[in-house]
This record gives structure tokens, sequence and C-alpha cells, in this order.
DNA sequence: TCCTACGATGGACTTCGTCCAAGTCAAGAA
DNA sequence: TTCTTGACTTGGACGAAGTCCATCGTAGGA
């Protein structure tokens, strides 16, 4: 996720204020926010972002594969600006904690043929889900 | 799922029109509703059925583990009654068609120690994405 | 049959996200 | 540097999914 401005400016991004707050929020720490914790943290810095454009920035980064969305378990999506790195997730069931993780194994080897139905198989998405040390 | 009357009657269910024909509909082909479709099709035998009735009904099958949430690409939450029978999911990128599937191996234990930060994880939801015969 | 606590109702409300018309501005051209 | 233009932003309306709550109805035990 490192010089994300760079590479987002050589795809030819043009390069505004907000879509830089955007992802310079994104590239602080590796947590999983929210829509709307990313639009929080950026108004911080620049206040008259407007919610509409936070969500076209997310989406464009998404679809440029820059961020991944990850469904959990509340209503609202949360951004992951880890796509650079393959990972899965560990959810704790209790307080709701997201931590990456990095199985070791083949997953898409483990599904047998039989069970593709003709689908071509291209990505795997796995949730761990359990109890964090502070909610056991 | 068959015979969830009996059991849910067995647990001490007050058993409700409005009840029945919620677990009905879940109890037909074993397909992967929105909470949306499952009034629909309940208000076709019940037209009376609230809104609020068929997520209070979900939310208790869920909470007793007959009918799992199942959070796949769109917005709203889908109903998996095949909550008895373990298996994980294959979607459609194209038309979001979702089959269950068995994969073989041990997805928990293909988490290293050192990757579950003192978690104590008890389940794993495996999402396989690809694309079905009809939208490759 | 009667009682009563549990369940159903429906409408208001919240949350999350999308859409759109109008205004603004980044960056290339001159 | 200034101009131009189309891409970007804004904010408010809108929509979908889900929750809440006061009130009414009824399943099932006495």
């Amino acid at each position: 996720m490192s010089d994300l401005l760079g590479r987002l400016r050589g795809r030819g991004w043009r390069m505004t204020s907000q879509r830089r707050v955007v992802a310079e929020v994104l590239d602080g720490d590796h947590v999983h926010l929210t829509a709307d914790e990313v639009h929080l943290r950026a108004a911080e810095r620049l206040p008259e972002i407007s919610r509409a454009t936070v969500y076209n920035t997310l989406g464009e980064l998404v679809a440029l594969g820059e961020v991944l969305e990850v469904s959990t378990v509340g209503r609202a999506k949360r951004y992951d600006p880890n796509a650079r790195n393959p990972h899965q997730h560990l959810v704790c069931s209790g307080c709701g904690t997201v931590r990456d993780v990095h199985p070791v194994g083949n997953a898409i080897g483990d599904l047998p043929e039989e069970e593709r139905f003709g689908f071509a198989v291209g990505s795997v998405e796995i949730t761990y889900r359990g109890l964090c040390p502070g909610c056991a």
C-alpha cells in the first residue's frame, strides 16, 4: 500500500485533495475501516469532504485492486488497504476485532472437481471465527 | 432441516401460524433467500404477515442454530436453511448464484498457531468465487 | 372457558449506500 | 502564465435493508 499515491498517479488518476486524503487515511494503520470511519478521519484533515466523494473514491480504489472490500459481521462494508498482500481474516465473535492471517495449505485445491459444478473458481475468501483473548 | 417444526416445538417454541409459515418457506427448496424473499413467499400463504415478524423469526431461527446467515456480495443478508449439514459456499461473480459445496481438508488446521493471536478459533467460513458455466 | 404472557403488527426511525444536477478545479494546451 | 474543458466534488434527495416500539391479538396452560 505504500506509495499508493504514486501508483494512482501512474494510472492516470486525476489527483485531488479529496482523493489524496482518502488514500492517506487508508495508507495509515492497517485496520479495517468502514466507509463512515474513513469519512470521519478524512474530514479531520479536510472538513468539507462529502460522503459521496468518500464512497466514490473507495469504489475506485476497489476497482483498481488497491483496496479490498471485506464483508464482516456488521452491516457496513469494511475496506482493507492490504490488498497487495494476499491474506485471510480472523474475526472475534465477541468484539468484532479483525486480524489479517495467512493460513497454510491450498484452499482452492481443497474443492474437489465434482463440487465445482463447472465453475471457473478464481479466488477464495476464508473467515475464521472465534473469541479473542480479551473476550474469552 | 426436515421436521424443523417438531424440533422447534420440542424447544418450547410457541407455535403461531406466522412462525409455521416462515419455517415452511425455509424448509422448501434449499436456496439462499433474503429476508425480503422469505417475506414475499410467506405472504403468499399468509398475506397479513408483517416484515417485522419475518425478521424476528429469522433472527430466532439463527439464534437456535437452525438457519445460517450468509453474507454474500449484495447488500442483503441471505438465510441458509441447511445449517445441520456443515458446508461452504461457491458464488458466481457474474450472476450471484450460490451453491453449497463440501471442500476436503481441514481449514481450521491450516491456520498456524502463531497466526491465531490467542484466539479460540471455533469455526471457519469459506467462500469460493468464480464464474458459473452460464456466465463464463 | 378464561387469563395472561408471549408473539404479531405496522409505522416510524436508523443506517448504509446511491444518484443527480450544479458548481469547481486539475492539468494539458497555447 | 492563463485559458479551457471534462473529470471530480458537493449536498441533498432518494432507496434498500433492518430495527424499534406501543399496541393489539392469541396460544396454550389453569
